[in-house]
DNA sequence: AAAAATTTTTAGATTTACCTAAAAATAAAA
DNA sequence: TTTTATTTTTAGGTAAATCTAAAAATTTTT
């Protein structure tokens, strides 16, 4: 059994993992807003609880273990946002700081009967996949907006930051999941991205087109 | 913002104070699972912040501040109750350790939300009253059972210990929330109570007879 | 009202998760 | 390949919540 803050360092740990094999322990500081010395004392800690393989200042990984025990801590996060945005009818903007609590919480049988009773949900309100009670989920296969080129076309099916600025902002452009979308311009000077989003032209910045996901349905 | 274990000492007081003016500090050892030593440390933390008045040796009272606070707490674990019981399917005897984590989430919009969701419900799973976002409730009229004299009868409304061991004897012998009942005798060698529910005569130990809680609805 | 028993508090330690400041290792630049 | 910059670790310390053992206050009993 692991502490509400041990938790935390493997969902962070885990999180970075997905960009980079060998965490380091300034991005996990960064991520978590603490000192680098800090992050030092708990990877020790992990370390020895055999949750995370650690060799000094060469960063860390997940071990099996670890890396289950992530799985699903990110498995509660995103069933209780969906939870908060189905039943509870909070916005996708709304929710990560009470999923950030309620996903400690520890009771197999409760995430048990919520994932039930939410219909055994496969995404989050992001569009982020929920792994099952084994820690299965799709590999999803998402492309970023702006890798997109002139002419592609394709569904919004997630976003890559959570943040409530940026949730709200796309709220008002029009642009939440689902949604279709078509590249009609890339703007030389500033990387600014001109889409077609259901007969009307929305202008996004570069900065928000890297966050945006899309499951692309055709090339040009 | 108080940290989770002030939170906690907040309602064991609150609770301990519903049956004496001054709670004392060993009550609340025994209660929390902890030594004397360890709560005359946390009173004092609770007094610098004005959540209780205390005065040395002679016990503690919670301040309006104090009393407010626990009282969100009662209310935010009963809402908890209902919607493990009436939306997760849990069984009234499984929800007590899960609500206890539950209560503490920190997330005024949640509560209020889920209260919503639940159709504001005024009890618990149990037959405690739940407190509105202002904090009040009705002052339950109940009697304990073993009050009762023969011939009188009422409704099972309420109990008054949670553990499962006893919600789950209860369940079994089909005393649970709602039953009618009416005392047919009480045997003077080990002060059990013998009642009559639908048509069937249960008896039951004086230590179980304690803890029910029945509105009378009509004396002998 | 003294003696005995109980309750409560104090004093001093421990553990967890932090911190700052300085040292050590690694990586990047000259 | 040195020098410089960056990253990471160590050393030593703090605050929260706990503990044990002993002292102090209160209550109960004789």
């Amino acid at each position: 059994m692991q502490s509400y803050t041990e938790e935390n360092y493997l969902k962070t740990i885990y999180h970075l993992a997905e960009s980079t094999t060998n965490v380091q322990t300034n991005a996990i500081a960064e991520q978590m807003q603490t000192k680098p010395a800090s992050v030092t004392d708990m990877i020790k800690k992990l370390a020895d609880k055999g949750l995370v393989d650690y060799i000094k200042y060469q960063g860390v990984t997940l071990t099996e273990i670890g890396k289950n025990t992530a799985i699903d801590i990110v498995r509660k996060h995103r069933l209780w946002e969906v939870f908060l945005v189905d039943k509870l009818n909070f916005k996708w903007d709304e929710v990560h700081d009470v999923a950030e609590e309620l996903e400690h919480i520890r009771s197999v049988e409760l995430i048990e009967r919520l994932d039930e009773f939410l219909g055994f949900p496969k995404a989050d309100p992001h569009g982020d996949p929920i792994p099952d009670k084994n820690g299965r989920f799709a590999k999803t296969q998402f492309i970023k907006l702006i890798e997109l080129k002139v002419g592609d076309s394709g569904t919004i099916t997630g976003v890559s930051q959570h943040s409530s600025a940026f949730l709200k902002h796309l709220e008002k452009l029009g642009l939440t999941l689902g949604k279709q979308i078509q590249i009609s311009d890339v703007t030389d000077f500033d990387g600014s991205v001109e889409i077609l989003l259901s007969d009307k032209q929305v202008n996004i910045s570069r900065e928000v087109a890297k966050h945006i996901l899309i499951s692309s349905n055709g090339k040009n």
